[in-house]
DNA sequence: CCATGTCCATACGCTACCGTATGGTTGACC
DNA sequence: GGTCAACCATACGGTAGCGTATGGACATGG
């Protein structure tokens, strides 16, 4: 009978990856940057710190790695998913539709934005922040928009999108029902899709 | 000498308010609600734990009062302030450009939305976020717009300039330089306040 | 001038976490 | 089936912060 819960909980060896991934997780729990704490997510993973301490050197090393993983996954996936669609409009309402829809609101992320203090945070969130307004300024620029313009515009939907983001994590009793939900999109999207 | 300096650090006995302050400038200084931390304050104000212990009960009666100052000041203050421009439109207007102008970002500000975990901030939250939109809201009713759609007005403005806020405090050079600025402004206050 | 209430410093124990030291398992390969 | 390296547990010392206990300092009114 302990063998059986023995072989559930099986616990195999732990990969840096697997610390990696632990840390993530912890941020997007809540508390934040904190939650990146050795003893615990030993603990979380079945572990003690003997393991911890061969796979890095320091905990600063596995807040390092567990960013550079964000950095990576994060943001390309969802832009190569999105890129499959050729019509750059339709791109852009998928990526609103998708990503601002209620509930959606990662918590990993606003827990990084409230961490700009720590260097390396600080790193991965303009590596982060750059391309996905680069992007979007690159779906302006398809859909016809003069060079400065289409920045503009991008910075405008990456902004709001950060925002109702933050609504959505904070206070979501602010943001529109779900069935007041695609109006609201609607006309967010024709505000900043307007032509003159 | 000594007791020169001593008069120089006038050390006059301190009151609550002087906690919930330093409280509020630890969080604004980066930390978050970790640098609400009895000792470093204590030490920060020249000042012992018995001197807090006198004043509260514990760290989290300092958080409950530093959050309950905050929700007064913080809000009220701009909204009675902006209260004296008659046209609505221009309120709109001296509010963005005031509040969303370069370097403006308030670090408070983000730490607390990055600390919804803590139940009493997202308290305090709740409170300024509704009041804001609320106000915002009343802003798109008195230029016209019916009452839904000034509510989703509301929260498209207050959503992008909690994103512009985020932006500048994790990631300024993303945001239009000084020159570029204006254009920006004005091209999103277009969007946001444009009739069909 | 001394007594009382207000305000604060010092010293203490407690907990959570970091990082180190050291020895024990486990598995692959000879 | 023994050996070596990879992997991990246990035990330790160190630090930072919370909260308590206790004894002043200091002013003010009696």
């Amino acid at each position: 009978m302990d063998m059986v819960q023995r072989q559930q909980t099986k616990k195999a060896r732990l990969s840096a990856r697997d610390w990696a991934d632990a840390a993530l997780a912890a941020i997007g729990e809540g508390g934040g940057l904190a939650a990146v704490a050795v003893e615990p997510l030993a603990a979380r993973l079945g572990a003690t710190k003997g393991s911890f301490y061969w796979h890095f050197d320091n905990r600063e090393a596995l807040i390092e790695a567990a960013l550079a993983r964000w950095v990576e996954a994060d943001t390309e996936e969802i832009i190569t998913a999105v890129e499959t669609e050729p019509d750059p409009e339709k791109r852009l309402r998928i990526l609103f539709t998708e990503i601002a829809k209620p509930d959606t609101a990662d918590p990993l992320e606003v827990s990084l934005l409230a961490s700009t203090d720590h260097p390396q945070v600080a790193a991965a969130l303009r590596q982060v922040t750059e391309r996905r307004i680069g992007y979007l300024a690159g779906l302006f620029t398809e859909l016809g928009f003069a060079e400065d313009e289409a920045r503009r515009r991008g910075l405008m939907a990456y902004s709001f999108y950060l925002g109702h983001t933050q609504l959505g994590h904070a206070v979501p009793s602010s943001l529109p029902s779900r069935e007041e939900f695609p109006a609201y999109l609607e006309a967010t999207m024709d505000a900043i899709l307007r032509r003159e």
